[in-house]
RNA sequence: GCCCUCGUAGCUCAGGGGAUAGAGCGACCGCCUCCUAAGCGGUAGGUCGCAGGUUCAAAUCCUGCCGGGGGCACCA
């Protein structure tokens, strides 16, 4: 009995209670049962007849002995209970429950699959950094998070494409590059350049690449620098995302917009659906009539085209390559241009929030001694992915990256993360992890095998009842991890499995104590519970990008 | 001024209408002759920013206010 049959013993004792004219009421379309958070409460809860009390005229615990009633002869449910106010306490029989394990172990890998993105193609842009630096700790934590996401879509049953957008058109790679000759020259950063280490490591780069670059005329210098840099710092950007374990499937250069003429066809296609108009020796957008707060310039009085030139040219092009999803992420400082994009969207003809979904996510702090860093490349406190990795690993960024909601702001503390890094909770599901591995292994010297038995009866204790119950919450959790496009939810859910498995860890041992213990069906049918807690373990870590260590 | 977001235990944060508001870290007290003590059990610690409203039921939804962060270009 998992959680999706016990909803539909549910919704079939409620359908047969209003059949039998037990009950007058419209039967909800979904009905919704919990894990308790008390063993008292049994192991699933619903609040299903509160909901439908009004309706039907009933105080909400008539409704619920109504379906109480019904549902207690369910084969599987060993008790019903109602509690306080009409709430539904559900009680699965253990061989029922029990049972789960075996699912959740043939299943393996594809446990927590699902179809709820199935037939969609979707595109997540992340990062996107511009190639004039290093990632630092903001897109890090998107490069965390979007691949994350995207794993879950995928997880989901959509095709996905990792997306990196590549802003190499405009002022700031002019800036890069004179930042680069000023370096080389061994002249002082220019006003509003580029500054650091980074910047003189290029820079040399570049020179031992081309020695002569510097008896060059300085328009062609800066040209030479511009590309190389580029190119250089694109490298480095490839290496840092692959070492951290995010494989992009697309680079975008914004420029091959421009140079292949998507932006003039974008405006074309924009001024043919009567999008566009001209004030001022401008080309005006008029985002207005989809709900932004002022129409856009597009082409600017002199010519040149606007910022948002590229973003429409690109959202065109990646519904021509047919993605029906495009999502971009993007940090708290960028939410203004979550309306005029919207409002681009909708010119085209497409619906906002469905075919373009925008993820605003807040900000990383730096921290040092308690108090937040400002970080500024002038005065060296730009901390990056590399910096972070090489602190606390992969695995631990990743995951602290990836546990709190987008919508709060996180504090990184290196000191305090270089000190204590087992004071990231990543430890405490891996370590969980590795103990089923070790437990398997030795269960398996003992000559404990799945293949010898398995009768779920026997997982009788609460703390059993317990982590079955977390075990089947599993698929629901990535469901609405991907709905609700919060990949924290699998974090918060991990680290809830593994305290449910060291206490049962604690309580309920899986090997015979001493070599000359008979083996029994209790040992072989914990083993098997052992086995499917350490795949919805590797299963979710997974969807992290975290790894799953047989041993810590 | 307008827009987005946050405000929950000493700290960092979960909690998308339900029961006695949770976890990690920190503090204190216990538990390894027994599968990894990076673990488990227990104690202490809360006006869920404030005030209204909706609801049988609000930390959760709505409105206003206060406080933190971010944004409001013919910059990219």
């Amino acid at each position: 009995m998992n959680p999706e049959l016990l909803v539909l013993a549910i919704r079939t004792a409620l359908i047969d209670a209003v059949a039998a004219g037990e009950l007058a009421v419209d039967v909800p379309d979904e009905v919704r049962i919990e894990r308790t958070r008390s063993r008292d409460h049994g192991d699933w809860s619903t609040n299903i007849a509160m909901q439908i009390a009004k309706g039907a005229g009933m105080p909400p615990r008539q409704v619920a002995a109504t379906l109480a009633a019904r549902l207690g002869a369910v084969s599987g449910v060993k008790a019903v209970d109602i509690a306080g106010p009409g709430f539904l306490n559900i009680t699965l029989d253990a061989a029922a429950a029990g049972e789960l394990a075996r699912a959740i172990v043939e299943a393996g890998p594809a446990y927590g699959r699902g179809d709820a993105e199935a037939g969609h193609r979707i595109n997540v842009e992340f990062v996107s950094a511009n190639p004039t630096g290093p990632i630092h700790l903001g897109g890090t934590r998107w490069a965390a998070v979007g691949d994350a996401l995207a794993r879950i879509f995928e997880f989901s049953g959509a095709e996905v494409t990792r997306e990196y957008y590549f802003n190499d058109h405009g002022a700031q790679i002019d800036r890069f590059a004179t930042s680069l000759l000023a370096a080389a020259k061994g002249d002082p950063a220019p006003e509003d350049g580029y500054a650091g280490a980074y910047i003189s490591d290029i820079a040399v780069a570049v020179m031992e690449r081309e020695s002569g670059i510097l008896d060059l005329p300085d328009p062609e210098a800066l040209e030479r620098f511009s590309t190389l840099g580029v190119d250089l710092m694109f490298t480095e950007i490839k290496a840092s995302l692959h070492d951290f374990g995010v494989k992009f499937d697309v680079y975008f250069h914004e420029n091959d917009l421009h140079e292949s003429g998507a932006v003039d066809r974008a405006i074309a296609r924009l001024t043919e659906l009567g999008a566009m108009y001209q004030k001022s020796g401008a080309t005006w957008l008029r985002t207005t009539d989809y709900g932004d707060d002022k129409d856009r310039v597009v082409i600017k009085s002199n010519g040149e085209p606007a910022y948002i030139s590229s973003d429409l040219a690109y959202y065109l092009n990646k519904r021509e390559r047919g993605f029906d999803r495009a999502f971009i992420l993007l940090g708290a400082d960028h939410h203004g241009y979550v309306g005029r994009m919207m409002a681009m969207c909708a010119a085209f003809g497409d619906t906002p929030h469905e075919n373009l979904e925008i993820l605003i996510g807040q900000m990383v702090n730096l921290i040092k001694d308690g108090e937040p860093v400002r970080m500024s490349k002038r005065a060296g406190t730009v901390v990056v992915l590399e910096d972070l990795v090489e602190a606390v690993g992969v695995d631990a960024a990743r995951y602290a990256l990836t546990r709190s909601s987008t919508d709060s702001m996180i504090d990184i503390d290196l000191d305090l993360l270089t000190k204590h890094t087992n004071e990231n909770p990543v430890f405490y599901v891996q370590y969980a992890h590795a103990r089923t591995c070790n437990v398997t292994r030795l269960a398996g010297e003992d000559g404990v095998h799945l293949a010898d038995g398995f009768d779920p009866s026997l997982l009788t204790h609460d703390s059993e009842a317990a982590l079955l119950a977390a075990l089947g919450d599993f698929p629901r959790t990535v469901a609405q991890a991907g709905k609700l496009r919060e990949p924290h939810r699998v974090a918060r859910y991990l680290e809830d499995l593994a305290g449910h498995f060291h206490k049962w860890y604690d309580e309920c041992r899986v090997r015979p104590r001493e070599a000359n213990e008979e083996i029994t069906d209790l040992h072989r049918t914990r083993l098997w519970l052992n086995e499917a807690t350490r795949v919805v373990l590797a299963n979710g870590l997974g969807l992290l990008g975290v790894s799953s260590p047989e041993r810590l």
